[in-house]
RNA sequence: GGGCCCGUAGCUCAAUGGACAGAGCAACUGCCUUCUAAGCAGUGGGUUGGAGGUUCGAUUCCUCUCGGGCCCGCCA
């Protein structure tokens, strides 16, 4: 409908054009809206305002040019109005609604990956959680939005795969590694290894400052895993994703047997070097958290194409380097090597080769981007926690300075949240291991509210999640809300076919029927969808689709009690009126499956 | 000191540079012998933190300013 009627006017102005009223070289974006004033008519464009900048002449005077040559004027409208600045108001006739929702009958939305509208390829990064603990709700909300993000790429025709990062080196594998063997060694009853020393519940290694083991893992997940080292497995995950990732060297036969069967209080003995046995204990740490994290969000309703591991990069992290020498852009200062970010709008440059010789985070990064491309992704969309805006910058000019477009990364925050409960915020502490896990947030509102109320919020804004709210199965509730007025169309056709009214296909249906104000509203709402769609995609923000969904659930609620559906005399405007309840049943649908949520048939 | 985000109705928040700034909640008034009242219709509620600027037009873009939050390692 929209399309439609950006095409006429489209039309209208090429054949200003083609009469030499104006000169134009290319047309520029216009809007095409629903008024929020029925008076101005049921949609209307602010093209002859927009075309004022390029032709310097009057709104008023092209609006009247451009409505004196619409074509189809008497097929497509009841009238077409020119008002004050410059809008143009369309005032449709009624095939033209009839012919719009019989059009709308047949859209699809794809849900998975296609190509249709370009071959470009879009990389998604996002959660990319540490593989240290299970997720948190920043992660869920990272989560929520990205998910929702890369089906609206889909729906665009846009092929979008999501990845998550595993950081899975590093020193705070090491510390990870240290945490689970105190735990083992705490529930083994063990004695105190040579050359260890106590701080607080740990064992640590004798010459280890202080400072250093503060950040050791507290959280009391961690027994588990101590646990299921102890007593063994029941699950091939080490056979598969371990040896896939870290090679049969890290999990040979001999210990992928005793993690199957446990290792009881054998460890130390059956993997003596305190190296080697770090280095097992992290990479064994790493796939048991991994495995946690895939399981919740596999219960979110989120898949990922990739999950990336850090120590699979290998050589690229000396290469990209070599690339940036290579393109001048690395400069060496104090023993260290530095990127000159500055020279892409970074505050200061930053070191990507250590005095000691050790690459530093930020060449990791360096070089998983360069990957990524590498990969044949074209654009590539990261979103991170909002304590990583630092590396916005930085980010983005290495991107650049590898040699690619600007334009081919993108980097956004998602901001964080807090949760309410009882209408105060509660606290959470990561490093004494006290903090909400997604599970539990999960557990308690469920997956549809935490869904929605990700989403609901632009993902730059702080979000307060109210727990109560989320909880409360009422009106207050805009999810239940939406859910509703779906259950109640499910229910309307469903006690229609048990009647024995049977959905008439597009062509065989009498929609000239239509004539109420309610349905031509509630078409009208329902023709905003791919626009809506459009746009959310093309900003990459989500947050436009619960929006829609309770504007969407209200007109039909609104037309619902307005208009019977049953039980009316003439049963052609049954016919007319269950078509279109049908076809925004889809619609909604569609809306909800993009956010993730689910559309119940009853409630 | 530098950077990022946010300031809109009593509360929580919308508004791809467009018309009289909109919803929900809360408050008040009506509506169920017929398809789900988890619903509908209506009333009240605003100097969009403030001051300039760009524009035919600014909540939106730019500068300054006030208030709140977050970040600023050769950690990851």
């Amino acid at each position: 409908m929209i399309e439609r009627l950006r095409k006429l006017t489209v039309e209208a102005i090429a054949a200003v054009c083609k009469n030499k009223e104006f000169n134009l070289d290319f047309i520029p974006e216009f809007s095409i809206e629903q008024p929020k004033e029925d008076e101005y008519g049921d949609f209307s464009t602010n093209a002859a305002m927009v075309l004022t900048k390029k032709l310097k002449i009057q709104p008023i005077l092209i609006a009247n040019a451009l409505v004196d040559h619409f074509p189809d004027k008497e097929k497509f409208f009841k009238k077409i109005e020119v008002v004050k600045p410059g809008f143009i108001n369309f005032f449709l006739s009624d095939s033209f609604f009839h012919e719009s929702l019989q059009k709308m009958s047949s859209w699809t939305i794809p849900s998975s990956s296609v190509e249709k509208n370009s071959s470009e390829k879009i990389l998604l990064e996002f959660v990319s959680a540490n593989p240290t603990g299970p997720l948190n709700v920043v992660n869920a909300r990272a989560a929520a939005v990205g998910d929702t993000l890369a089906k609206l790429f889909n729906a665009v025709g846009l092929r979008a795969d999501r990845e998550f990062y595993v950081n899975d080196e590093g020193t705070q594998i090491e510390h990870l590694a240290y945490s689970v063997q105190s735990r083992y060694l705490q529930l083994t009853g063990s004695e105190i290894p040579q050359g260890y020393k106590m701080h607080g519940i740990f064992w640590i290694p004798a010459d280890w400052s202080l400072e250093k083991s503060e950040d050791l893992y507290q959280g009391e997940y961690l027994i588990e895993l101590a646990e299921k080292i102890r007593d063994g497995f029941r699950t091939p995950l080490f056979r598969d994703e371990g040896i896939r990732v870290y090679g049969n060297e890290i999990f040979s036969p001999e210990r992928i047997h005793f993690l199957e069967a446990g290792f009881g209080n054998k460890l130390f003995e059956i993997i003596p070097s305190e190296k080697e046995r770090i280095k097992f204990l992290g990479c064994v740490s790493v796939i048991y958290n991994v495995n946690l994290q895939k399981e919740v969000l596999k219960r979110f309703r989120l898949e990922f194409q990739n999950w990336f591991f850090q120590s699979q990069l290998g050589e690229k992290v000396s290469q990209s380097i070599e690339q940036l020498k290579k393109n001048g852009h690395v400069y060496e200062q104090d023993g260290a090597v530095w990127f000159r970010s500055t020279a892409f709008q970074d505050d200061k440059d930053r070191v990507l080769i250590r005095q000691d010789g050790t690459p530093t985070y930020f060449a990791v990064d360096i070089a998983y981007h360069a990957y990524k491309k590498e990969r044949g992704y074209d654009k590539l969309i990261d979103f991170l926690g909002p304590d990583h805006h630092g590396y916005i910058a930085r980010t983005k000019a290495a991107v650049q300075a590898l040699g690619f477009p600007p334009d081919s990364i993108e980097i956004y925050l998602i901001q964080l949240v807090t949760l309410l409960s009882g209408g105060k915020p509660l606290r959470m502490s990561k490093r004494a291991g006290e903090f909400i896990t997604m599970n539990e947030l999960l557990d308690d509102v469920g997956i549809d509210a935490a869904r929605w109320y990700f989403l609901v919020r632009h993902r730059d804004t702080h979000l307060d999640f109210d727990l109560d709210l989320a909880k409360l199965q009422s009106e207050e509730n805009p999810l239940y809300y939406t859910q509703y007025a779906y259950a109640r169309i499910c229910s309307l056709m469903q006690t229609a076919e048990g009647e024995g009214i049977k959905l008439l296909s597009a062509d065989a249906v009498d929609l000239s029927q239509l004539q109420h104000q309610a349905e031509k509203g509630l078409i009208k709402k329902m023709a905003q969808f791919p626009s809506l769609v459009e746009m959310a995609a093309d900003l990459r923000e989500p947050n436009h689709l619960p929006r829609y969904a309770v504007e969407l659930a209200r007109t039909f609620h609104s037309f619902y009690t307005e208009c019977r559906v049953l039980g009316v005399p003439d049963r052609k405007l049954t016919d007319a009126r269950l078509f279109l309840v049908s076809v925004c049943r889809q619609i909604l649908k569609s809306t909800l499956d993009l956010m993730g949520i689910e559309a119940p048939e009853k409630m």
